[in-house]
DNA sequence: AAGAATGTTACATG
DNA sequence: ACATGTAACATTCT
C-alpha cells in the first residue's frame, strides 16, 4: 500500500534512472488508468517529452517534463506534468523494451535509452494525468508533513471541534497529505495515543505529540524504504525489484494479539471509518 | 470453496 | 461544514 514514504522512496529511486530521458511513445491498454486528457490524446502528446524534474506531494508522483525538439539543452523549465497515483496497488517496473507485459500491466512509456516503464495496478484503482498544470490532477490537497505549514498549531485548528474519531483524521488527505492506513496506525503508538479518540478531545499537549509522531514516522519510514507486507502480487516493491524494509520496524501495524513493544500487552484491532486499526490497549489508552 | 477483507479517493447522500 | 456510506476493482485471506 503506497503511502507517502513508499511514494518518496519510487520517486528517490526514479530520479537518477530516468532524468534526461526522453518518451518516445506510449501503450495504453486499460483506457481508465488514464485520467487526462483522454487516453489518444495523452499517447500523443506524451511522446516526445524529456524527463527533467522529480516531485512527491502526498502520495502522488510528479514529474516535469519538456518537450525534447532539437534542442539539447537540459534543465528548461517543465511544459507538462506527468502525474501518478498508485492508490493501492500500482506500482511502477522497469524493463527492457519489448519484454513481456504481465496482464495487470496497463500504461507502458517507451523511453529513448530502450527501458519500459510499465505502470502495474491489478485493482485498477491508481490515476496517470498529463495536464499543464499540477493542480488539475491534485486539486484540494492538505499541507505536506514536514512543511512549516503543518503544524501543531495548524493540526489543532484542524482538529477542532471534530468529534470524528483521530485515526480517520489522520487519513484525511485535506488535514495532512500522505499518510495512509500503516502509518496513521504507527503515528498514534508512537504519541501514546488511542485511535478513537475523538479529533476534539485532544489537548494542546496531546496535538503536539502526534504532529511530531506523524513527522518521526514518516520520516524513519522513508529512511527504510517503505513497508512492504506479505508476498503477493499486490505488494509494494521499489521500481528496481526490492522489497522496502520498514515493514520490520512496525509496532503495531498488522500485529494484533503479538506482544507491544513497549509494555508486552497484546496488540488489539479494531475498525474505524472502515479501516482496520492495531493499537496497545495499555500503552494508548481512551 | 464461497464469501469477506483488503485500502485510497471521488462522489453521493444525510 | 460535517458525517457517513459507496463505487471503482481483483487478489488474498478466512
Amino acid at each position: 500500500m503506497p503511502e507517502l514514504p513508499e511514494v518518496e522512496t519510487i520517486v528517490r529511486d526514479l530520479a537518477p534512472r530516468l532524468r534526461g530521458r526522453t518518451i518516445r511513445g506510449a501503450q495504453v491498454r486499460w483506457p481508465r488508468t488514464i485520467a487526462a486528457p483522454a487516453p489518444d490524446e495523452f499517447v500523443a502528446k506524451v511522446a516526445g517529452l524529456r524527463f527533467e524534474t522529480f516531485d512527491r506531494r502526498g502520495k502522488y508522483m510528479i514529474f516535469g517534463l519538456a518537450r525534447d525538439d532539437q534542442s539539447h539543452f537540459r534543465g528548461v523549465a517543465p511544459t507538462r506534468w506527468l502525474i501518478i497515483h498508485l492508490r493501492m496497488t500500482g506500482r511502477i517496473d522497469l524493463s527492457p523494451h519489448g519484454h513481456q507485459a504481465d496482464p495487470h500491466t496497463h500504461v507502458i512509456l517507451e523511453l529513448d535509452d530502450g527501458a519500459d516503464m510499465s505502470f502495474r495496478d491489478p485493482r485498477k484503482f491508481g490515476r496517470i494525468w498529463l495536464v499543464a498544470d499540477p493542480q488539475q490532477a491534485i486539486g484540494r490537497l492538505g499541507p505536506e508533513p514536514f512543511d512549516p505549514t503543518f503544524s501543531a498549531q495548524t493540526l489543532a485548528k484542524r482538529l477542532n471541534g471534530r468529534r470524528t474519531a483521530v485515526k480517520a483524521l489522520l487519513l484525511d488527505q485535506s488535514i495532512v497529505a500522505g499518510v495512509g492506513n500503516i502509518y496513521a496506525d504507527e503515528a498514534l503508538f508512537e504519541a501514546r495515543m488511542h485511535p478513537a479518540r475523538p479529533g476534539a478531545s485532544l489537548s494542546p499537549d496531546e496535538v503536539e505529540r502526534l504532529h511530531v509522531a506523524v513527522q518521526l514516522v514518516l520520516a524513519r519510514a522513508i529512511n527504510g524504504g517503505g513497508s512492504s507486507l506479505g508476498s503477493g502480487s499486490t505488494n509494494y516493491v521499489r521500481p528496481g525489484g526490492e522489497a522496502g524494509g520498514y515493514q520490520e520496524e512496525h509496532r503495531v501495524f498488522r500485529r494484533t494479539g503479538q506482544p507491544c513493544p513497549i509494555c508486552a500487552t497484546p496488540i488489539q484491532r479494531l475498525r474505524i471509518a472502515q479501516r482496520s486499526t492495531h493499537f496497545c490497549p495499555s500503552c494508548q489508552p481512551e
